[in-house]
DNA sequence: TTTTGCACTCCCCGCCATGGGGTGCTAAAT
DNA sequence: ATTTAGCACCCCATGGCGGGGAGTGCAAAA
């Protein structure tokens, strides 16, 4: 891959220039011409100077045309120089901080404010939202609870790291009596409790089929019982760890009203594989990253910026969070309200204690 | 609304041309001419004539034309009148049985069911696939059970209808014991197991309030506990009871290309409301029913037709489930498809005892 | 180094002609 | 009394053409 362009290996008069054509060019879309660009930008000098510069400018991958005699369009590369070098961000007006702030709220459960998140980044950006759940990567057993439902269905709770409960229903070979669930539940709180739930699934395994025969016969029948248990938690593991929200929203961006492009975008939002690739990369920056257009590697992006931040408690990564639209889009918006967001998540998952 | 057609209203001849142009516009989607209608059905006839008899169609609402130098095409009356008298359901090969019948194999727990149920839909049939969620329309609480995550936090379990479980975290006033909260646990499962939920929720007031200075201090707490547990239950009633999938394969039906009314149509998807109720309509439905474009009365469906078919276990009526397309559409395999995979759910929800 | 002037390019738009697929009607044929 | 043939007509889609507009690059002047 090419190098980036540093904005110091330009002059003053072409990075004012540069800056205005992008400017130009995300607010209405269309090719900037010299003659607009010389309007527009306060510096005084005539359309064919700027012709000058912004051959210049196409020469080192910034700009380039859609066809010989129309204007120039920022590449993908134009728009990094642009956002990492040029761009300055806009201050949030307190209306949109107060509506964050509001919708963030930490009044239910992460599930729900998760989705809260990503709608509203969709709604307040008029764009896609996207936020990846939090996952940590290492979840610890804290207690494990057996419940007869009948005499040989038997619901397993497992409570894992403070807040998350999980549960499933396992049909046992035998019948099994509640004190008999209690002695159970207690002998395998009481080895495994506070282990990390993958060395658990390993440990009970080999740890439990070694005192098989020294233990008494009830408690057979409850190693076989917390293998299912477990087995099952394996293949349960969730992959829907990704919410989207107003996917609408893209189809009346009007450069990509080209539906097929479109449809293939959805798709991958189905799949969630690429985006969710994506946004673990972005899970150890540290704060705003942006992937413009083709950078992002996958081909479906082609067109599309993503903008993303992590959002943390106690300064732990939990997960990212962002918006996809357009490449051209309102960067100096939609960064600081990704960024607010994020924090303001990590906020909010924090007083839940 | 005007009545429908009937097709004893019409001659042989006229239903032959008609079910001929519906299957011919079906197929490849342009207005069909007298022309191309005399060379494909076999009943030799001129041009002319058929011209007459599409006149005829036209005059009584079952057909009409773009423009006047168009064919013709069916409107929603005359797709009705199709899909009631002249539509010959075709027989599913078997590969398409087996699929659904591996789809639905009752292998795991019932939202992953349904979500599987939504997706062969869509997948097997290239249309949006929806289904709803079984709304089981009395919840008897079966057990409840609460286990101490720290002295103050106690996980609630509420085990509803045989499989369902529901948990969520409540923080208390003061200290319980595990002692304590068995106790609790206990008292409550007497009084309250097998009653509805909502009677559950209602009487807990009063006939908890009035024996409160009878029992001990340490029941006062349990009941205010316990009020806490169904009131949180209440506000945490999920609405998200409808899963689609596959509306990306809308995005591909040529007349649909007008991105705005897909705009529309993705939204009220994410509404769900109107999709919801429409759906809702068709529970009380014996087997198959179809609403055709304008029909429905939702006008985002202008265009689209929405076969369903209820599904039920021991002869209850559970939910509904369906797909969602262009009017045009090959309602000859879809409506079997539709049919097998409700009939299947249903048995796959019913082993899963 | 900047500007002016100029030739040139390419798209977009409106215009027109054309052809094809279709219609309705009337008059003839069965 | 139907059905068919013939005919005038309609309207859309396509493609070629011309002009206008917005833009470019280059060379020569400022």
């Amino acid at each position: 891959m090419v190098s980036n362009i540093d904005s110091s290996q330009l002059s003053e008069r072409s990075l004012r220039l540069f800056k205005s054509l992008v400017e130009h060019f995300i607010e209405d879309g269309m090719p900037v011409g010299s003659r607009t660009l010389a309007r527009d930008s306060k510096l005084n000098l005539s359309p064919a100077t700027i012709r000058n510069v912004m051959a210049d400018l196409e020469a080192l991958g910034l700009l380039n045309s859609p066809h010989i005699s129309a204007g120039r369009v920022p590449t993908a590369r134009g728009y990094r120089l642009f956002v990492d070098s040029l761009l300055s961000v806009d201050h949030l007006d307190t209306t949109e901080v107060d509506q964050i702030a509001r919708e963030l709220a930490p009044k239910d459960d992460v599930p729900a404010l998760m989705q809260r998140a990503s709608s509203m980044l969709s709604d307040i950006t008029r764009l896609a939202g996207v936020v990846m759940l939090p996952r940590p990567e290492q979840s610890r057993l804290r207690q494990i609870e057996f419940v007869a439902l009948s005499a040989r269905r038997i619901l397993v709770i497992l409570v894992v790291n403070e807040r998350e409960v999980q549960n499933r229903i396992i049909n046992t070979a035998r019948d099994f009596s509640p004190a008999e669930l209690r002695e159970v539940s207690n002998y395998l709180n009481e080895i495994f409790a506070g282990k990390e739930l993958n060395y658990v699934r390993a440990t009970i395994l080999d740890e439990l089929e070694k005192m098989k025969e020294q233990v008494n016969q009830s408690m057979q029948a409850a190693i076989e019982m917390a293998q299912t248990a477990f087995d099952a938690e394996a293949t349960t593991e969730p992959d829907d760890d990704l919410l989207f929200s107003g996917q609408t929203n893209l189809m009346d961006v009007a450069e990509l009203a080209d539906i097929d492009r479109l449809k293939k975008l959805f798709e991958s939002f189905n799949q969630k594989r690429d985006i969710l690739h994506l946004l673990e990369q972005a899970i150890n920056a540290d704060g705003i990253q942006i992937f413009i257009g083709e950078e992002s590697g996958y081909d479906v992006l082609d067109n599309y910026s993503v903008v993303t931040a992590p959002y943390e408690v106690g300064g732990q990564m939990l997960g990212v969070l962002g918006v996809i639209g357009p490449t051209r889009m309102h960067y100096e918006r939609v960064i600081p309200i990704v960024d607010l967001t994020a924090r303001m998540l990590g906020c909010a998952l924090n007083t839940r204690n």
